[in-house]
DNA sequence: CCGTAAATGTCGTCG
DNA sequence: CGACGACGTTTACGG
């Protein structure tokens, strides 16, 4: 990992063109050979930068280092630095990565677990039913025997619902599954979401997962 | 804006619940009080980060360094720092920020003023036509004067499909606009879109945008 | 390599 | 402040 502080401006040219003016700032150069440029505020977006796979070549034109990254699909990024403030080279290593929990995999590990959460005398079928379009998060069955298909998110806007609804089309053409109903459940789910899903019949389910983890977790300690 | 490379392992409790295992990393800390915390490769993401605003209590416990940086929604980012390889900081002021070009509200405004380029005959109504579930993009005439609703993207996606047709749904129950037929236009369209609008009887368009900004520069010039 | 879905998405804008 | 859509979205995961 290379740091730099510099004076610099920036160009960059692919699916927009933008334009930084000369001020001071960090440009960050990584084993991979990304490249990216910060200024002195917002934790998680770089003023500019090129993803890997990319090549750095540093060159100078009258005095001025002029560095030259680009990637396969021709973008540019043209960083001109009049003043060089810091410059200092790190070994990191790679790095042993990120271990995250209540993401979206593990609510539907938790609901698959407990399909009684959503009605009494509901049953899995399984996870991650596979269709033309895309696997379903949850087909299951209520206490009926009528088949049942849960997408799940952790926040539930319209974009679910769609996806949802693409899925139950589906679904309901196979006269082996068919009539399906569809559950949207989510930790939290937007007005507008709600409306669609109810206009088109979906139900909606409002998931708390510290209480799934806790009844899991009682789960565990049974066995 | 601080730059400090160390050993170190963290912990998020927000959103979700995340840690990263003992190893050589680099932190920002920058002048909003935002942190980062970057490993030796990809130029955009940050491993783990905390967005301003935020407050950043710098203690130590058992002789190592541990940082704790919370917002105001409760979330909490630790950082533990068993070895500190680099600490340094510098002054870059405000950035006179980034200037853009190419980017959908651009490609509007084009389309907007050059309808022919659709169809013969193609009229403006209005640009942004409010709808009770959003803004359509651009409201128009064919030549023989039926409504066109027009949704413009870069890259023409199965979403933007669902959306168009969320509001020729709406549309088409005005009986003062009804029939209105829909325009996907994009500078790209991904095949499954395209099969997804002609299913639906939405009509694609690509745009040229360099061809676009052309028509329009010389328009520029006429007056 | 393409296509789809997830994301601690983030960031603007508008009500 | 919440809701919504754009983003150079990026990133991960399948076929």
């Amino acid at each position: 990992m290379r740091l730099v502080i510099a004076r610099c401006s920036v160009d960059y040219a692919g699916r927009l063109t933008a334009h930084l003016p000369l001020a001071p700032r960090l440009i960050l150069v990584k084993a991979d050979g990304s490249v990216s440029v910060h200024a002195d505020d917002r934790a998680y977006k770089p003023l500019n930068w090129m993803s890997p796979p990319c090549t750095l070549k540093e060159g100078a034109e009258n005095g001025v280092a002029v560095w030259t990254v680009v990637n396969k699909a021709g973008e540019k990024l043209i960083i001109t630095m009049d003043e060089i403030l810091h410059d200092s080279s790190h070994e990191l290593g790679v790095d042993p990565g990120l271990v995250k929990d209540g993401v979206e995999a593990h609510l539907q590990e938790l609901l698959a677990d407990r399909m009684e959460t959503l009605g009494e005398g509901w049953s899995l079928i399984r996870r991650e039913y596979p269709t033309a379009i895309g696997p379903v998060d949850i087909l299951g069955r209520d206490a009926d025997g009528t088949t049942i298909a849960v997408e799940i998110k952790r926040r539930g806007e319209i974009d679910g619902v769609e996806q949802l609804t693409r899925y139950l089309e589906l679904l309901n053409r196979d006269p082996h599954l068919a009539p399906v109903k569809g559950v949207f459940a989510a930790q939290e789910i937007k007005p507008q979401a709600r409306v669609l899903a109810t206009d088109r019949g979906i139900h909606c389910a409002v998931l708390d997962y510290n209480a799934l983890r806790g009844i899991d977790d009682d789960k565990l300690r049974l066995f």
